[in-house]
DNA sequence: AACTACACCAACCGCGATGCT
DNA sequence: GAGCATCGCGGTTGGTGTAGT
């Protein structure tokens, strides 16, 4: 593994922001070699990278048939009902989701459904003090109402995982306008990059032999 | 206009699984 | 079967852009 940078070649090992030279390197590497072996991948290529870095580089990035851009609602809801069933197994998520990377579905995941389920538990607890208080204005005021606390129960059972899940699901089949877990479909700007991959395709084409 | 808080995403890290010798 | 190298996955972090004050 690369845990453990000893020799002086790992003394100089790039991190951090892909350069637009680097992924040409690697774009033509690949093109030329194919991918694989990526440590010696890294090397024979002459990039100061680790083969993790490159493979990681490759797979969530440069690969030609990443899908960049918004996701779509239908995958977000594939996302959904795939991560209900599976829980975080981003990478077999990813596989039924053609052209997306399972890095993209589990930022997307994190920072979109997972805000949602977490307003939505919040919501829920906003509920639930309500109706404890409402439960005990009752109590107080009258003795005989027994079945405050069934109703209670009935309508507001705990919100397992897959309650919120549904929850979601629902509210996306009803449409982006209903109700509380309006959901952020149509996000502008994402998919803005320095420079698109058909532009550095068609410059590896160019500069390809 | 300047500052702050937040959202998003690319990349890194650690670890288990797998393959090779 | 043991030891090592590599791969792949999931969690986390850091940088950057943008909206809000």
């Amino acid at each position: 593994m690369d845990k453990k940078p000893c020799n002086s070649q790992d003394a100089e090992v790039r991190k951090g922001p892909w350069t637009m030279e680097e992924d040409l390197i690697l774009i033509n590497y690949i093109a030329n070699h194919g991918e694989g072996v990526w440590n010696s991948l890294a090397k024979a290529a002459g990039l100061k990278r680790t083969g993790k870095s490159c493979r990681l580089r490759w797979l969530n990035y440069l690969r030609p048939d990443v899908r960049r851009g918004n996701i779509t609602p239908e995958e977000q809801l594939l996302i959904m009902e795939l991560h209900a069933k599976w829980g975080n197994r981003w990478s077999k998520i990813a596989k039924h989701l053609p052209g997306r990377t399972d890095n993209e579905i589990k930022n997307y995941w994190r920072t979109r459904i997972q805000k949602h389920i977490k307003q939505a538990d919040q919501n829920f607890q906003v509920g639930v003090d309500a109706m404890e208080m409402m439960n005990h204005q009752a109590s107080t005021s009258q003795v005989s109402g027994s079945t405050a606390d069934n109703t209670m129960e009935t309508c507001y059972s705990p919100p397992s995982y897959h309650h919120q899940i549904n929850h979601v699901v629902e509210a996306f089949h009803q449409g982006p306008n209903t109700n509380t877990t309006t959901l952020h479909l149509h996000d502008s700007n994402v998919n803005d990059n320095y420079w698109s991959m058909e532009d550095l395709w068609s410059m590896q084409l160019l500069n390809g032999d």
